[in-house]
RNA sequence: GGAAGGGUGACCGAGUGGUUGAAGGUAGUAGUCUUGAAAACUGCCGUGCCCGCAAGGGUACCGUGGGUUCGAAUCCCACCCCUUCCGCCA
C-alpha cells in the first residue's frame, strides 16, 4: 500500500505512474474521500472531545465528594448524577452513532480505492505497455551450438524423467512425476543454491565482483509453512487475482504460491531492532499456482506447472540498504547462473510487468537451444515499503524513530533452471553432463 | 476431535466499571559516579489518525467485531488466535 500523504502531494505523479503501470486508478475520487473522512474524522473527535469533557467532570466530583473520600474507590450512584447530565449524554451519544454511520462505508471506500494504487516504478525503469518493452540489460554465456537439439521433454522422456501422462491420471493436466537422476539432479540445484546463500566468504566474494556495498550477513535457511491465511497473503498484496491462487475448503488458509508469501510476511506487525537488519532468508517451499488464463501456453515439460519447488531469497532491510540489497540479490542469482555455466540474459522489466508491489524488477532468463529462445528462470523484486506498510513490520532506527522495513525478494533457483541445463548441457548422444559445481551434490556423477 | 487456560506497550508482567495511555520490571536512551568499563543512582522513553510551518494540540487504541452504560482494558455476546493436557497421526 502507498503512503497517503504521497498521494496527497503528489496526485498527477501517481496518476500518471500508475497509468504507466497500465493500472486502473481513481485518484480524484480517493482524495474526495479522503477529504471526508477527515472531516467526519473531526466532527468524530469534537463529539468525543465533549464526552471526555463530561467524564472527567463527573469523575473528579466524584473522587472528591464526601463518600469518595471514604471509600476512594466507589463510584458515584445514579441517585447522585444529575438526570439533565445524563440526557446531555444520551444525545450526544446519537450525536457520535450518526457519524460513526456515515464514516464506515466512506471508511471502506477510502481503504479499498488506496489498495488499488500500485507502487511507484523507480527512475531506470522503463516505460512499456507489454513484456515486449522490457530492457535487455546483459547477455551472458556462450550459447552451445548443436545439430539437432532437442528439447527438454524430448530428453527427458527417452530417460524416464518426467512422467506427465501418470500424473494427470492422478491430479490432473499441469502436474509431473520427477524421476531419477532428474528429481536428484533438482534437489542438488536447491541443495546447492543453499550451501552458497549461507557462506559469508562466498556472499563477500559475489558483494566485490558486483562492487556492492552490502552486508555480507548469510542468508538464514528457513523451511516455512505452505498455507498462508488470507489476511497476511492479502497483507502482502499477493492474494490477487485469487483465480491463481488455491483456496484450503473450509478455512482460512491459502496454498502459498512462493516462499516470498510466508517469508516476507514472518515479521507481521513486529518492530525490529536496526541492529539486527538486514534480515536474510533463504526459502525452500513448494510453490502452488492454478495458472489461470495460460491454457495452451507452455504444456510441454515442466515450464508450467501447478506446483513446482523453489528457493526464494527474501530481504528485510532500511530504506537505505535496500535498494543495494536488491542489487545484491540480483548479483547472488547472476553468480549461480554463471557457476553453473547456464546462457543467460539479464532483463531490466518495464513498468507494465514489473507487477503492483513492485518500483523495480529484474528478470533473468536460461537460452534454451531448442526453441532458440529464452525462458525466465528468476525474478528479483525491489518493493521499497509498499508491502510493509500493510504488514506493519517496522524498526526502531537508532535515532528512536519508527520506519517501516523495505521488503525485497528473489528467486535463487526454481525448476525451470533444470530446463535450462537439460538442453544446454545435452550431449550428441543423448546423455546430460553435470554441471561441475552440481558433481559433488549428484554423488559424483559427471554425467547422467 | 475432547477438556482447560489465556491474548495488555520492543519484551516480561500488574490491573475486574469512574482523571488508566495504562503499575512494576527488562531492554533502549541521556546523564551522575569512574582512568575506562561494569555496577549503582537519576531523567527520558507506546503507536495510529486528525489539526498545525513549527512548538504543540486533539483523538483513538489493552486479540477482532458488536452490545450494555452518563462512563468499559475491566461487564455481556459472537468470532479469531495462542498455550497446555488427553485422543489420533507423520
Amino acid at each position: 500500500m502507498l503512503d497517503i500523504q504521497f498521494i496527497r502531494d503528489n496526485p498527477d505523479l501517481v496518476k500518471q505512474k500508475s497509468k504507466e503501470k497500465s493500472f486502473e486508478v481513481n485518484i480524484d475520487r480517493l482524495l474526495e474521500v479522503d477529504k471526508i473522512r477527515r472531516d467526519l474524522m473531526n466532527r468524530k473527535d469534537e463529539a468525543l472531545r465533549k464526552k471526555n469533557e463530561r467524564q472527567s467532570s463527573i469523575s473528579h466530583s466524584a473522587s472528591v465528594s464526601p463518600s469518595a473520600s471514604l471509600s476512594p474507590s466507589a463510584s458515584p450512584s445514579p441517585e447522585e448524577i444529575d438526570a439533565n447530565f445524563i440526557n446531555e449524554g444520551r444525545d450526544n451519544k446519537k450525536v457520535l452513532a450518526d457519524i460513526e454511520a456515515k464514516l464506515k462505508p466512506i471508511e471502506d471506500e477510502y481503504r479499498k480505492l488506496l489498495k488499488a494504487v500500485p507502487n511507484m516504478p523507480t527512475e531506470d525503469t522503463p516505460v512499456g505497455a507489454s513484456e515486449a518493452d522490457n530492457k535487455v540489460d546483459l547477455e551472458w554465456g556462450e550459447k552451445p551450438k548443436f545439430k539437432a537439439p532437442k528439447s527438454h521433454w524430448e530428453i527427458a522422456e527417452t530417460k524416464g524423467w518426467i512422467d506427465k501422462e501418470r500424473a494427470s491420471k492422478v491430479s490432473g493436466s499441469r502436474f509431473a512425476y520427477l524421476k531419477g537422476d532428474f528429481a536428484l539432479l533438482s534437489n542438488s540445484l536447491m541443495r546447492y543454491g543453499i550451501d552458497v546463500l549461507t557462506d559469508e566468504a562466498k556472499l563477500k566474494q559475489i558483494a566485490k565482483k558486483a562492487n556492492l556495498e552490502v552486508s555480507t550477513k548469510p542468508f538464514t535457511f528457513v523451511l516455512p509453512p505452505l498455507m498462508i491465511r488470507e489476511e497476511m497473503f492479502d497483507a502482502m498484496d499477493r492474494l490477487e487475482p485469487r483465480e491463481d491462487r488455491y483456496h484450503i475448503e473450509g478455512t482460512d488458509l491459502w496454498l502459498q504460491g512462493s516462499a516470498e508469501h510466508v517469508l516476507g510476511s514472518m515479521h507481521f506487525d513486529e518492530v525490529l531492532a536496526e541492529a539486527d537488519l538486514p534480515i536474510r532468508y533463504v526459502g525452500l517451499a513448494t510453490s502452488f499456482r492454478q495458472e489461470a488464463g495460460t491454457y495452451g501456453k507452455d504444456t510441454e515439460g515442466i515450464a508450467r506447472l501447478h506446483q513446482f519447488e523453489k528457493l526464494e531469497m527474501e530481504s528485510l532491510s532500511t530504506p537505505e540498504t535496500s535498494l543495494n540489497e536488491h542489487l545484491f540479490m540480483i548479483a547472488i542469482q547472476e553468480y549461480l547462473m554463471q557457476s553453473i555455466g547456464l546462457p543467460y540474459r539479464k532483463l531490466l522489466k518495464c513498468t507494465y510487468d514489473i507487477g503492483k508491489p513492485n518500483a523495480r524488477g529484474v528478470d533473468i532468463e536460461v537460452w534454451l537451444p531448442s526453441q532458440e529462445k529464452y525462458l525466465e528462470t528468476h525474478t528479483a523484486d525491489y518493493m521499497t515499503d509498499y508491502q510493509s506498510r500493510r504488514l506493519k513490520t517496522r524498526f526502531k532506527s537508532a535515532d528512536g524513530s519508527l520506519q517501516l522495513v523495505h521488503i525485497n525478494d528473489a528467486t535463487a533457483f526454481a525448476q525451470r533452471p533444470l530446463i535450462g541445463i537439460l538442453e544446454n548441457f545435452q550431449t550428441e548422444d543423448g546423455e546430460v553432463d553435470i554441471p561441475e559445481v552440481l558433481v559433488p551434490y549428484m554423488g559424483g556423477k559427471t554425467q547422467i
